[in-house]
RNA sequence: GGAGACGUGGCUGAGUGGUUGAAGGCACCGGUUUCGAAAACCGGCAUCGGGGAAACUCGAUCGUGAGUUCAAAUCUCACCGUCUCCGCCA
């Protein structure tokens, strides 16, 4: 959510960013709501401050012909304010709903684009590796190794559903600690959330109202998160932060629901898309500038690349065009990694930033040196996610034998083995 | 699952219909005192929104939302949450 008074005075900035964004939105018709808002609000003020002197003259007043006349008149405002209030409820839905839907204003750095075709790529990393065999796809490849069980992970969940077994289980555990000791050395705190979550984490986040549709529901109205993001940062919701303990830096750990339901003709086969699976998520709260924000998020995505370097895996980083960025997004990386068999870089990290708008909808703030209470600002990124990450692992890793070859960081988490067959 | 109690500012804690946005304490910020510090004393200290250059002023907020009333922290209802006892499970 962006805050009313910066959108009234920098409607065109907010207009072209929605534009960016190619998101549709009446920022004029948000404009003469609020103008709307404001008059009605100060009409039914005014009378309530009347009802409220009259109120204490009540009180005070000993004459009993004089205390019934004047409960009478009262009787009578309090009937208009009724009326008018009725009026300003109207409005305030309607000022709620689009106040809801104003995306957040991209960075001027964001490159104008419609999908994430026009995405750019702004760093390369590693040699993509050169089999003197015909490789296998990473369905194959743990089918065989017996690391997955599509057919009964089917049988099972349904569509996209998975079994890991062995190997499978154990590298993702080994994935998992090697990310645990990773981030923590950099100052993230570990982090288990709930993943069924109230319905205002999810509004707080941005991923409602807009997105209902890719969210899992329970019978009591909760949603499954798909992403730790919204558990962590609902942790805060309504809390005044001490500054002196920024930059908050979280490592959520959290299975990751999504139902994915506009993609179903996409990636049908293997582990690449999935409707639940598990995340490592870098989530940041710091102060209120934008050099900060810019800051972190150099930071955190730094952090995840130097992560699949230590995996040696190559990659590559894209600047998100304008047309692919989330409601509140101010800025967005992805880092995408070589998947071989497919011949092209796949996603598995997306780092963003989104000044306030999040901590603005969540009630986040925190006392700053002139004393006053500020939104705090607050940034994301996927540290891991599994089983994503045991796609480009076991691709570019195969062997001529079938075997795979576990990076040497990983080794320590799965016995010391070299190879897995 | 059954019965009961409770939810007040950064924290603690009074307040059961009328100038109560809310006593007292702690914490915090100024000042006096002191060579300096502590203690003591004096003063300040909620948030959000509207108007105003400002002083200030108006409105809202005592878990959340509705309701009763001229007037609600205080009464009613629903919801959320916490605690205690019993039961159940581990």
């Amino acid at each position: 959510m962006l805050d009313i008074k910066f959108i009234k005075e920098n409607k065109e900035i907010v207009k072209e960013g929605a534009k960016k964004k190619r998101i549709e939105i009446d920022i004029d018709k948000l404009v003469i709501l609020d103008d709307d808002r404001l008059k009605m609000l100060k009409e039914v003020e005014d009378l309530r401050a009347e009802v409220n002197r009259v109120s204490n003259d009540i009180a005070r007043d000993q004459d009993p012909a004089l205390k019934v006349q004047l409960i009478e008149e009262m009787r009578l405002v309090k009937d208009e304010i009724k009326k008018k209030e009725e009026n300003l409820k109207i409005i305030m839905d309607e000022w709620h709903k689009l106040m809801l839907s104003v995306p957040n204003v991209p960075d001027i750095s964001v490159p104008d684009g419609e999908t994430d075709a026009e995405n750019q790529e702004v760093k390369v990393w590693g040699e993509k590796p050169v089999f003197n065999f015909e490789p296998k796809d990473h369905v194959e490849i743990m089918t065989a190794l017996k690391m997955v069980d599509f057919e009964r992970g089917v049988k099972v969940h349904g569509f996209r559903g998975y079994f890991l077994i062995n190997d499978g289980a154990k590298l993702s555990f080994a994935v998992w600690s090697y990310a645990m000791e990773f981030f923590s050395a950099r100052g993230f705190i570990p982090v288990i959330p709930p993943a069924i979550d109230r319905k205002e984490n999810f509004i707080g986040t941005g991923f409602l109202p807009q997105s209902e549709e890719d969210l899992y529901k329970t019978q009591g109205g909760d949603y499954l998160a798909g992403t730790a993001e919204v558990p962590v940062m609902g942790m805060h919701a309504g809390e005044v932060l001490d500054k002196n303990n920024f930059p908050l830096k979280y490592l959520g750990f959290s299975p990751c629901y999504r139902l994915e339901a506009g993609s179903h003709g996409k990636d049908v086969k293997g582990l690449i898309r999935v409707q639940e699976f598990y995340k490592l998520e870098q989530v940041l709260l710091c102060e209120a500038s934008h050099e900060t924000s810019v800051k972190f998020h150099e930071e955190i995505t730094q952090n995840a690349e130097e992560f699949i370097e230590s995996l040696g895996l190559p990659y590559h980083k894209v600047v998100n065009c304008g047309g692919d960025l989330g409601l509140g997004q101010v800025k967005k990386y992805d880092l995408e990694i070589w998947v071989p068999k497919e011949d092209k870089y796949r996603e598995t990290h997306s780092a963003s930033y989104f000044h306030d708008f999040q901590t603005r909808r969540l009630n986040i703030r925190y006392k700053d040196d002139d004393g006053r209470l500020k939104y705090a600002h607050s940034l994301n990124n996927t540290a891991i996610a599994t089983p994503r990450i045991l796609v480009s692992l076991v691709e570019n890793y195969q062997q001529a034998d079938g075997s795979v070859k576990i990076p040497e960081v990983l080794r320590k988490y799965m016995g010391g083995r070299e190879f897995l067959k």
